[in-house]
DNA sequence: GTTGAGCGTT
């Protein structure tokens, strides 16, 4: 993976994840590690990739081992121009276990609430005018919804898997699941049944269609057995042997 | 050969 070698998260004790948003896709964690670590220590560099493809996402988490360290190389290297793309550092809003991140660190979630619990304004974590130079574009890329849901699926494919099927519910059958073509064709032919049962109701003796007529030139047991007619004279009664004949009929004529 | 908002793995 894009690890150091090591398989799954090494240690979230007390890191910092950093996002790094907007790098380019062949940038590697290689790249970015000593990019990073430039100015701070870095314990890990993660970038999302795809299962299937195994191209990166697009961004990248930076894990530091203290926050000064990982707030000045927010402050340094966002918009830094890595790999001819301007990097976008932030610090992570959700941990890996979509657990939520204070600074980048994992926030302990106490099991029972510490005496009172206070309501704290949902003040913003970062600096005025952080938030301006995040803004992003409107519209999106649809290869990209295509990927985040086809991501999705794969990720809701193996929950079902793991998960139990008779906890599924029936309205996940009837509204994804999708009934087998003899329901739905018995289904359509009885509304037909019952709207027009005289429409469909032909005699398999009897032909409703006509046949069309063959081709005269690919049917050789036609007629011209014994008798070779050359194809510049009986053939075509409509008289197109110009065509199948040189552009100049009066030249040839001679001959 | 492409794409470009977002939040993560054995």
């Amino acid at each position: 993976m894009s690890h150091f070698g090591r398989s799954g998260p090494p240690d979230i004790r007390d890191t910092y994840s950093l996002l790094v948003l907007n790098i380019s896709f062949r940038t590697t964690a290689d790249d970015l590690f000593p990019l990073f670590d430039r100015y701070g220590k870095v314990v890990d560099v993660f970038i999302p990739r795809d299962r299937r493809t195994g191209d990166s996402r697009g961004f990248a988490f930076v894990r530091y081992k203290y926050a000064d360290e990982a707030q000045k190389a927010v402050d340094k290297l966002d918009g830094r121009n890595v790999d001819g793309r301007n990097i976008m550092v932030q610090f992570a809003k959700y941990g890996p276990n979509a657990e939520p991140v204070h600074k980048g660190r994992i926030v302990e979630v106490l099991p029972r609430t510490r005496g009172r619990s206070r309501s704290r304004s949902p003040r913003p974590r970062y600096r005025d005018g952080y938030r301006d130079k995040v803004y992003r574009r409107r519209s999106r890329s649809r290869s990209r919804e295509r990927h985040e849901r086809d991501r999705y699926r794969e990720r809701e494919r193996d929950y079902r898997r793991r998960s139990r099927s008779r906890s599924l519910s029936p309205d996940y059958y009837r509204g994804h699941g999708r009934r087998s073509d003899g329901d739905r064709r018995r289904s359509r032919s009885r509304s037909f049944d019952s709207v027009s049962p005289d429409r469909h109701s032909y005699s398999p003796r009897r032909s409703p269609t006509p046949h069309r007529t063959p081709p005269r030139d690919k049917s050789p047991d036609k007629g011209n057995h014994g008798e070779r007619s050359p194809p510049s004279r009986s053939v075509s009664p409509r008289g197109r042997r110009a065509d199948s004949r040189s552009p100049s009929p009066h030249s040839s004529d001679q001959d």
